[in-house]
DNA sequence: CTCCTCTGTGAGAGCGCTCTCACGCTCGAT
DNA sequence: ATCGAGCGTGAGAGCGCTCTCACAGAGGAG
């Protein structure tokens, strides 16, 4: 069960009792000094505080879960779709959000990334009272996390919006509004016939960011044709093979909305291999504002998302799933923003 | 102290003392059960079993931890160095082996990432046996927490190398080789002047990757110019920037190892703007193997490293030291591999 | 038939902490 | 003077588990 054997771990290190007894007071009282109880005289405060700097004392962590019955720690499950977390530093940034909100709390980041088919797992942890609740960055559709944690009554929020029926709060960067961002630029740029390479459609942002591109060619009185729709995987070889038949079927095209930006650099290499330039045959805007958009030649314009408070804004919620029992779900969209950079720079013709 | 303050948390669950009276058995007898104990009949372990399911037992992990003192969990200590963590996958490839590595074996991972700063509240966190042992991803040199384990006694292992006196346990990448691989590349595809962008001199990989450069001219009978060494930091400007020196120094060079992926992509927008033709002209040679790497154009030859090999083989050093109280630090120094792309094809000429 | 070993099981202590309850004390109101 | 309220403190139970020890019974050796 479980897996080192050594059998004398941890060091003794001081205990309540120790400290009481340098002290010279009870276990409670050390115990309410530590738990910042406001019933403490100021005198004996000092003492116990000067005893617990002595002795170096720590709190045990697992006695006081024992009683308690929290742990103080939750979980951040990342059910990693294949390719798509390695390519772009999503993970990190959200990561790093989530656990300087933590740290401002006390609380300790559990991270699990179990791999795809382990799920049973992982449930099976997160319901055995291990964490107090659980943050899910859960990018495919049937994962079976979301239920089984609601059916447990384990607090869960998630990263990403769910598939309809789960009903989590969740923090969400709003996707739709980034590609009617892009596609609005790329017409406020001139362009006449814009085309997009859309993500997965069986992907919450692959569908929305389609649907802001709809957005924004309806709004400016244009037909969506759908011969200018292709999808691609959000990978760079994907990217490549959607300009490709994006450019066979209508080769007028002088503007692409790319889903992402690795997309958006495979539809680069395309484009110039077919004789088109960068910006001024087609204007060509990206998606994540990854390190890769300040790399290609033009760099990419694209959508930046504010992943960084993602993590924060998720913490919020799920503190407040835990404290409040069962609640009315909450949402939070945030909003994205648009860099330009030289792929989508103003033709001068015309 | 605490930052939750729900009173009502994790729902019962059965307790070994409920599996026990569910079987007709002592406590002590599930407990073997559930640890795996040879010393149980196997009809009396069937039954046990069977209870365990019926309740859907999950042992409370706090009780076991208060007395085997044992926390079964180890850290993964991730102090960012600011921008390169973000700007390559190796965080995310290399926690993804970690953690296969502690789920294979029943431990949990807890993810610190101290701010900046903030090492004392982690070295409090990771002395107070809140772990069995620590992982330090730790990638600057004045890191106070290695010194600070070492003296309590906490189990570390280090991912990449450490400075000299710290007397620990760790894996690394070979640096050294490969930046000896990617120059010899760079002389054996024809190269007569070869230069490269060294990373920052105060980090280890910095510096090892500039002497692998060193060992590749002298066993090739060149000698070393300095001014064909320059620094930057990792980034695509600092490449850039770098590249322009070299070129003002040298405008004869035809070969480029740059330290970075990135900083090879910022090298090469130089070498673009400043007229020469890559690799035709000047051959250059990358550092990482990231994605970066496959969207440059031309795209880069770069040096891949095992990261998905440290996670595992960092976990196993760790068990072994948490197991073997304190013994003879081991390291475990893994190879590089050359991957060809156009960066540095072979030139026609002469 | 006695003694010993070995195996499977149960009884019970105790890990370090929190939290309820009770108690003694000090005040202000009566 | 008497009472009650409120405050600071201590005593003690008990969270769920592991682990040592004791013990009953089975079997083998003498």
């Amino acid at each position: 069960m479980t897996a080192i054997d050594g059998r004398i771990r941890n060091r003794p290190g001081a205990t309540l009792e120790a400290v009481a007894l340098v002290a010279g007071v009870s276990r409670a009282t050390v115990s309410r000094v530590v738990n910042e109880s406001p019933r403490v005289s100021p005198e004996v405060r000092a003492s116990v505080e000067a005893a617990i700097r002595q002795l170096g004392y720590t709190p045990n962590r697992a006695a006081r879960s024992l009683v308690t019955r929290r742990s103080d720690s939750i979980a951040v499950v990342i059910t990693e779709p294949p390719g798509r977390l390695f390519s772009d530093p999503f993970f990190p940034r959200l990561v790093r959000g989530v656990s300087a909100a933590l740290t401002n709390r006390n609380l300790q980041l559990v991270l699990l990334m179990p791999e795809h088919g382990d799920e049973a797992r992982t449930i099976r942890y997160l319901t055995g009272g291990h964490v107090d609740g659980a943050l899910l960055v859960s990018l495919h559709a049937e994962d079976p996390i979301p239920e089984a944690l609601t059916a447990r009554g384990v607090p869960a929020v998630l990263v990403g919006r769910p598939r309809p029926g789960v009903d989590l709060s969740y923090v969400d960067v709003d996707n739709r509004q980034g590609g009617e961002r892009a596609t609005r630029h790329l017409l406020d740029q001139g362009c006449r016939c814009v085309a997009t390479i859309a993500g997965p459609q069986d992907m919450a942002p692959g569908v929305d960011r389609l649907d802001g591109y709809r957005d924004a060619l309806v709004a400016a009185g244009r037909e969506v044709d759908p011969g200018l729709v292709v999808s691609g995987d959000f990978t760079h070889e994907g990217g490549a093979a959607a300009m490709e038949r994006l450019l066979d079927a209508c080769p007028g095209l002088d503007g692409v909305f790319a889903a992402s930006d690795l997309m958006a650099a495979g539809a680069l290499s395309v484009l110039r291999a077919r004789g088109r330039q960068v910006p001024d045959d087609v204007a060509l805007v990206g998606y994540d504002d990854s390190p890769i958009a300040e790399t290609t030649l033009p760099p990419l314009t694209s959508i930046r998302q504010p992943i960084e408070e993602m993590g924060p804004d998720a913490v919020r919620l799920l503190i407040d799933a835990i404290g409040h029992g069962d609640h009315v779900p909450r949402r939070v969209v945030l909003a994205t923003q648009l860099v330009e950079r030289a792929s989508s720079a103003r033709r001068e013709r015309s």
